[in-house]
DNA sequence: CGCTGGTATCAGCGAGCGATGATGTGACAG
DNA sequence: CTGTCACATCATCGCTCGCTGATACCAGCG
């Protein structure tokens, strides 16, 4: 099977912001509020990008107290990865299979 | 520092089309005559979406007669492959790294 | 040269998405 | 219980982006 890539996932990387939280996300595990200090965007603009970073099943959420804490899940990054790698390899071959001028 | 993955490339990636044309060119290099064919849209609206692909990089245009053929960069995809596996690494030991409820 | 066919560019329209403000909910402190 | 704080949801505005049709460009053929 040639791994066609989820949509969603690369999707919802693929805004500026929910790239930098992502990587951000990837350092350590932070709560909302961080993520508004260190970004600099409205609470309210976060909390909607979390949503689409959980809808895309990128992150976890782990309360605690009134606080909620996201942890990155490493296997949809690890998936990714795998993902792209097996595009390159295919890529590789695909050179020499040119299908003929029509 | 940290990959940060380039937001062009992801971005090129997000879209549904351009992700079916990538999969078709890590099968086989094609022209886009054969692209139209394959994903039934109009010749503009590729030429369009191959535009973008190649100023993120990810195609190279070799012409060939009228015919302009399209082959994927394997190193892009594998630059991709490579920074998702940080990110995963990352995000592995990121989980202990919990900084404190302010 | 003129014609045909393969591609790229341009202009315009419409849908989708990100940003913002107002509002709701649930947890802790006093 | 009341207030406050952390966070989510909703509704709305504005802009970006993808799609389409018209058109221009270039290569080969007769």
């Amino acid at each position: 099977m040639l791994t066609s890539v989820d949509p969603d996932v690369i999707r919802a990387l693929g805004d500026p912001l929910r790239l930098k939280i992502v990587t951000l996300l990837a350092r350590e595990t932070l709560c909302t509020t961080h993520l508004v200090e260190e970004t600099g965007a409205k609470q309210t603009n976060l909390s909607n990008h979390m949503k689409v970073l959980r809808e895309a099943g990128l992150v976890e959420t782990e309360p605690c107290g009134r606080f909620i804490y996201y942890r990155l899940k490493p296997e949809v990054l690890a998936g990714l990865s795998e993902q792209f790698a097996d595009l390159a390899a295919s890529a590789r071959t695909a050179a020499e299979n040119k299908r003929a001028c029509p």
